[in-house]
DNA sequence: TATGAATGAGAGTTCATTCAT
DNA sequence: GATGAATGAACTCTCATTCAT
């Protein structure tokens, strides 16, 4: 029997309901820290079952990370397609935009990618890692490629260095709104969503004259 | 009898031993991961010692983490006094140059750092990461109002934003450097020395035109 | 509904393979260690079926277990009855030599009946063993009534001891081609089939001036 | 610190409690299926200390098994040491005997050799088994050595060969006395020592004839 | 008849913390 | 002041067995 075919065979209710348990487990208390026990206690399931459905802790959180980092590329998609039409510094601000909305959203979310990023002894880390990364810059290369095209470049610009510059700010930012205190009480944390797109318009704005072709 | 009040009377050499022993580590495996068991073993002192010295777990840590943090705030001090007389960009492209032979020189605090900042239950969190943030802010500000002062800048330039990219951008760079992996390939992480100053450069060079005067 | 009964309607071959599996990790890991979780995951049915066909863990055992003994009665059976006519000490040496080939084919069986032999906890222990010591002896008491009959024998020799000796020799020898550093570098372990004729032939040498008319 | 710096830091009565313990576990159900829980239970100590005195596991089956066979081999060396001046066959009985006696007060004992003999799994099982079977064929060799040197054997017999009939015939006797119905209703398992006596002497007689120089 | 999801006791192991010496 | 033995809760993981479907 293979692992996670037990589990495919539950009702979808109860799917959900463990993983998004495993999750906000994962996400609050990082991979080593999280436990097993505390996640069948809220679940009210026996502990073996887990072990049944997944062979180890290892392949929870593997399937518990994916199925996360699914609903954020999903999500990155649609932004992406909405803002086909739009110059380069007006997507760059829909994308940030969309982020604190999914932040907002799904705060979980963010902080397990967090956790993933940072604490080692993660099963499979740079395999994870260099996959979510390689997504990230692929989504800014494609933004800048489209905006080269388009003229809307310095031509002297690197699109390497220029999607790392876009990668960072961004990530940064994001973090700054979900790790308590790591604004240095600027007030990114926790911002009400109009202060946070005044920030968006003043970091893009740095960003086009650095990159931008005039 | 206050705490640290036994340890400070041990010989120089023993507090020395101690306190890089347990730096490192936190530094590889966090605070929730770090074994007071494996200290004691590398150190070759008793248990009960360390519960004497720092009370519980948490005092250690907090004396760990401070005294690593000491040695980076001394040697950002010196590098802000040796570009005194230098222009904004020029500073920039020394203090991220001198962040990378930091690193290179003391990867162990680096980490300690990236810990500190993205696991939870750390003890005094909060205040721990407010304070440093604060403090990297603060050298960034004073860098950015001295350029200011010397018209090196944007008139409408938001001086609190432009910080922020900064330290984002600086930040990112580094633990590139570090956390394997986090730079899709670009080549960052490892990379030489002589490497690393091209890389510096064009960052800087975007951030100049970003915020710069002209 | 007996235990068996549902077992017996499987077909001939899946019969077999059940068979054949649970003797398999029987002999490999013991009766305590065995897991019927890996049983199932070998033989692809549910693990529901092998509670169905023998009740429990006992049930499995107990068949697996006789079913391979009767296979090392047939094996035996047909030994004596071709060597009916051979006088006492070449009959041993063909029922040596009968073992170490039936071991060579069999070695799972072998090591089943050691596992058998020397772990507590066996359901039955001592009904099995009691029933196949009885057999083994009733085989070399046999042997040893045609050799008095024919006067072969020492007349003070007590056949019972001499059923003993033979039992005992046999046992060893066998047990020292099975088990691993049993042996003491003497090499019987593994030995080749002509290296082992040649310690059969010293082995029976010396049993026949114990035990033998002259 | 060493495993086992600990535990011999006891009080000698509690280390011996604890060795007691461990080795009747042992020899009760085996490797695998002893319970370091039961033993905690049993000694009414913490969990927790078996593995600070032991380290695993593994460790505390090593220092159990280790302490049983230096009392086993303590004792044959005083037999062969009362042995010295007799003849062959004299030293045999006296040596039997004195493994019934050593049996009759020390069954645990013997009982955890048989395990660790047939039971798969036993840390350094090859090491273990390879060092106690030299140290049983020696103490045969050096017997039949000083036999030949006295002119009691036959001069064609092959020392190794006789010493393997001796070690057989002396292990299954004895494991005859321990494991119940290993003697096929013959009486061995636990008669009296008289009749162990008359056993021996009857085995002995066979030997005698089989190897003995007339 | 066959299935396989659910169970929960029990396994070995690690750990921060205490306290008598 | 230094020690290190003692603790017990919490951890991940395995297993035979049950039973509704």
């Amino acid at each position: 029997m293979k692992p996670l075919q037990t589990f495919h065979n539950l009702s979808p209710g109860k799917q959900e309901r463990i993983t998004r348990v495993a999750v906000e487990e994962f996400s609050e208390k990082g991979y080593a820290g999280a436990s097993i026990n505390a996640m069948v206690r809220r679940l009210g399931i026996a502990k073996g079952s887990i072990f049944q459905y997944f062979g180890d802790k290892k392949g929870l959180f593997l399937f518990a990370f994916n199925t996360a980092m699914e609903r954020v590329k999903d999500y990155l998609r649609t932004v992406r397609d909405q803002t086909a039409s739009e110059d380069l510094f007006t997507a760059l601000e829909a994308t940030l935009t969309a982020g604190v909305i999914f932040m907002e959203k799904h705060p979980v979310i963010y902080r397990l990618y967090i956790k993933a990023m940072f604490e080692d002894d993660i099963p499979f880390r740079s395999e994870i890692l260099r996959s979510l990364r390689e997504y990230s810059f692929k989504y800014f290369r494609s933004l800048l490629e489209r905006a080269r095209a388009r003229g809307e470049l310095r031509r002297d610009i690197d699109l390497d260095k220029a999607a790392f510059v876009l990668d960072a700010l961004m990530d940064r930012f994001l973090i700054s709104r979900t790790v308590p205190h790591l604004d240095a009480g600027l007030g990114i944390h926790g911002c009400s969503p109009e202060d946070a797109r005044q920030w968006i318009a003043q970091i893009t704005d740095i960003v086009r004259l650095g990159i931008g072709s005039r």
